[in-house]
DNA sequence: TATCAGGCCCTAG
DNA sequence: CTAGGGCCTGAT
């Protein structure tokens, strides 16, 4: 187990901040993630973590994972010194980070968000992923589903996934693990790709719109250029920035950002309005 | 009972 | 190009 202390890294941010489906916060400061194969417990109490594996797993994988090199501060401190709603936003989620999803996942994972809220949307990947996904075992013994591979989703019957309660979207899944399983969709490549490229090929994927490559972007390719607009932000843009957003200041980390405004009208702008209209 | 949830597709004009 | 209807399902 590695013993770590982080700053501007806090797991319950992360687990509500709608970017990661698979992690869970078991008890107060006790999470579980599973990323592909793979599945790690792991603690926090303020900005001390622990994480329940070795140093070589941790160093190749987790740290990564997590982004842990990112510089999130310097992020925070290029906000607009004048910007009083944003840097709120950012206090409130400083502990954000976008994690280093796998891409297919998060194809999946983003098909499956459109008109849908984050509780059926844990349920709808769980569902998939044990009925299709390989069952393993931790360390410990604990049994896990990893995320289905393409190609055991691609022979599937469009409707198929309706049994995992994905209603009108189990035709977009379908059809993109067979563009995936096919080589329509090469993952390899678009992993090289610019952002401009990548959100390109990947609006060619059925039911894939921009909000959706935009997150896979984001997401799963860590483009953190990409910003996508959901109603959420969109309203939120509308009602604090009459002028648009400062899009160019921000070039380079505008998603990171967008996560912070995210999170904080899902979780923090109401509670924090009522208290100051109080 | 109607509306909405982290949209997108399709068809008309 | 823009507008608007339809779409699975569960929660409020």
């Amino acid at each position: 187990m590695i013993r770590r202390k982080q700053e501007n890294f806090d797991l319950a941010q992360i687990c509500r901040s709608g970017q990661c489906f698979r992690m869970k916060e078991k008890e107060e400061g006790f999470y579980s993630v599973i990323a592909g194969r793979r599945y790690l417990e792991l603690e926090q109490q303020e900005e001390d973590f622990v994480f329940y594996c070795d140093e070589e797993e941790f160093f190749d994988f987790w740290e990564d994972y997590f982004d842990l090199r990112g510089d999130y501060a310097s992020y925070i401190s290029g906000i607009a010194p004048d910007d009083a709603y944003l840097k709120r936003a950012a206090e409130f989620g400083s502990g954000i980070r976008i994690l280093r999803q796998d891409l297919w996942e998060m194809i999946v994972s983003f098909l499956i968000s459109q008109q849908n809220n984050i509780v059926r949307i844990r349920r709808c990947i769980e569902n998939i992923c044990e009925r299709y996904g390989e069952k393993l075992a931790g360390p410990n013994g604990e049994r896990y589903y990893a995320f289905p591979l393409p190609e055991a989703l691609a022979g599937l019957a469009e409707d198929a996934l309706i049994e995992c309660n994905l209603g009108y979207r189990s035709k977009y899944v379908v059809r993109a693990a067979k563009a995936v399983a096919e080589g329509t969709c090469d993952l390899e490549a678009l992993g090289r790709m610019s952002r401009k490229k990548a959100r390109e090929e990947l609006l060619k994927l059925y039911g894939v719109g921009e909000k959706v490559a935009d997150c896979v972007c984001l997401f799963g390719l860590h483009q953190l250029d990409a910003f996508p607009v959901d109603t959420h932000i969109s309203q939120a843009l509308q009602a604090h920035y009459k002028r648009g957003f400062p899009k160019r200041r921000y070039l380079g980390f505008r998603g990171v950002l967008q996560q912070y405004i995210f999170y904080y009208e899902l979780a923090g702008a109401s509670s924090a309005e009522t208290a100051q209209t109080r």
